[in-house]
RNA sequence: CGCGGGGUGGAGCAGCCAGGUAGCUCGUCGGGCUCAUAACCCGGAGGUCGUAGGUUCAAAUCCUACCCCCGCAACCA
């Protein structure tokens, strides 16, 4: 093992399923493990549900559930949606769980004592059938924006965070440290948010009951930013007397990087390091805030309705083209376009028209002109080797900056190269001249050993292919047991029979078919 | 004057920070190949880089103003 990694996802508001957005989330992070992983790096990859809150709280009791009962039927549907996806998180924290209420309540009573929680008065508009308190600019037309009646406004007793307290310390953090929020537009965003002042978060709510009591005051409950944040700490150990805990919170904490989308990253880049300054915890090495899935319409909203569910489009194309697409499709940290035909288009051109059919025309050819055995090979023309070395050079240093797109179209410029390849080389000449044994040779094991390590460079992208192509390319070794070692070129032993199969991606559109 | 992102051939994007022949993927048109999943390879057409000024020998790139789109505004990935 060479180091280790932690890497967090957001914990997801289980009100309602999830949709693409939180999938694109959710399988950028499992890239971006799955990639320390193969480098042999101790990787923990965690995401969760955030099941606390009036929201949910109502939710279940008009379905006629308690809260409890709500949350597990919720929470087993969002793991379903990750396993169906191929996600290979190594933990899954749920705020109800007792291991993070300890971790939320510890947490709390620490800054308290510190000096940085105090009782205040919260002020808003109350709509009483709602019991819903709502900021001013929520409002609609002075309504209720849920159920359009009348709101007043009131004010409850609750516990404050003194956030202001910490602003300069915050500046000097992101000063000393650049990289700490990333990407830098997001950074510039973030700062002058904070140098135009903070305010004292508001910590406690007394109107609802579905939380973390604060632990020495239980009428107030913990209120949403300070009990979720919490969950990367609970998750690692935080809080918990078990000496083997204590040790994984020693070995994860801080985390390397907490991915979030773009909507959330003020709450990750300003509260809660702030949370942890206050309760002398280190912080996490990066937040990266991520862009969005643009629908045509417009953003991805709830409340229009107009969510793509994830597990309708895996069940029509298949897992990995959907990962690829999400991967591939939107460069990381900017807004991309989502669209079915856009993914159609990327899985057909890409998937199928260039790595599918790369496979096939190279086995084929192992078939028919060396009796489906990988030939020997008496000497590489090194164009495939350069072309395979310059992609894992590209594909490392575009995962170091998590830049995913730029990874993938690396990795597909080999086959865009390989398929040139074969044009160049035109191995059905080569088998019928007289002298084009040698060299029909060394260009079909090239061409097979190109592919034996693109199936390695893309584990962390996809969760079927990789191991599809090892089976067909006549590998003896699961790919789920490759390391980075098997990115050097070499691997595959001449003299293994060749398994050409069904099309590793049929195409889903076919040229001048309708659809 | 709240904050931020963006406007580049039909579509989606890169290039802008460190000015100097406008690039990529898809689509489209023509050709080639026959190993392959109507696929692959080669070539062509198509852009006054949102608008108007300015700086400069030279501007998509720097400066100014304006127009348009999108997001955030303290619980929507």
């Amino acid at each position: 093992m060479r180091g280790r990694f932690y890497i967090t996802t957001p914990i997801y508001y289980p009100d309602s399923d999830l949709h693409i957005g939180h999938a694109y989330t959710t399988v950028a992070a499992d890239a971006i493990a799955r990639w320390h992983r193969l480098h042999g790096i101790n990787t923990f990859f965690l995401t969760g549900t955030d099941e606390h809150g009036q929201k949910i709280e109502r939710k279940a009791c008009q379905m006629g559930y308690t809260p409890g009962e709500f949350v597990d039927r919720m929470a087993e549907r969002i793991q379903r949606l990750w396993n169906a996806l191929g996600i290979s998180h190594d933990d899954f924290i749920r705020t109800s769980e007792p291991r993070h209420q300890r971790a939320v309540r510890q947490l709390f009573e620490r800054v308290h004592q510190q000096g940085d929680i105090y009782l205040g008065r919260y002020q808003g508009w109350y709509c009483t059938p709602c019991e819903t308190f709502w900021l001013q600019r929520q409002l609609d037309r002075n309504l209720c924006p849920d159920c359009q009646r009348p709101v007043e406004f009131l004010e409850e007793q609750a516990y404050f965070f003194r956030l202001s307290r910490y602003a300069e310390r915050w500046l000097d953090h992101i000063a000393t440290h650049p990289d700490f929020i990333q990407p830098v537009s997001r950074r510039n965003e973030m700062m002058n948010f904070v140098r135009a002042g903070l305010e004292d978060l508001c910590v406690s709510r007394t109107s609802f009951r579905w939380g973390i009591p604060v632990p020495f005051d239980p009428d107030h409950v913990i209120y949403v930013w300070f009990d979720a944040l919490t969950n990367y700490l609970s998750a690692v150990g935080y809080g918990s007397d078990d000496a083997g805990e204590r040790t994984r919170f020693e070995t994860f904490w801080p985390a390397d990087v907490h991915l979030v989308g773009k909507e959330i990253v003020r709450f990750h880049a300003i509260i809660w390091p702030i949370i942890l300054m206050a309760a002398g915890l280190p912080l996490p090495r990066q937040i990266y805030g991520h862009g969005w899935l643009v629908l045509k319409e417009g953003k991805i909203s709830k409340s229009r309705d107009n969510s793509v569910d994830p597990l309708v489009l895996i069940d029509r194309y298949g897992v990995d083209p959907i990962r690829y697409y999400l991967l591939r499709e939107i460069p990381f940290g900017a807004d991309g376009q989502y669209s079915e035909d856009s993914l159609i288009a990327r899985a057909d051109s890409d998937l199928a028209n260039d790595l599918g059919n790369l496979l096939s025309r190279s086995t084929a050819m192992i078939e028919k002109f060396c009796g489906g055995v990988v030939p020997y090979s008496a000497g590489s023309d090194g164009q495939l080797p350069a072309a395979v070395d310059r992609a894992v050079g590209e594909v490392s240093r575009a995962m170091r900056a998590l830049q995913l797109a730029d990874a993938l179209a690396s990795i597909l410029e080999v086959a865009r190269r390989a398929n040139k390849y074969i044009e160049e080389q035109a191995p059905w000449e080569l088998s019928r001249a007289a002298d084009g044994a040698r060299r029909l040779g060394s260009v079909l094991y090239d061409l097979a050993e190109c592919q034996r390590i693109l199936a390695v460079l893309l584990k962390p992208f996809l969760v079927r292919a990789p191991d599809a192509i090892w089976h067909q390319l006549g590998m003896l070794r699961a790919v789920a047991d490759a390391t980075h070692h098997d990115l050097a070129w070499g691997g595959l032993p001449p003299g293994v029979t060749v398994r050409r199969g069904e099309p590793l991606f049929p195409r889903i559109v076919s040229k001048g078919a309708d659809r």
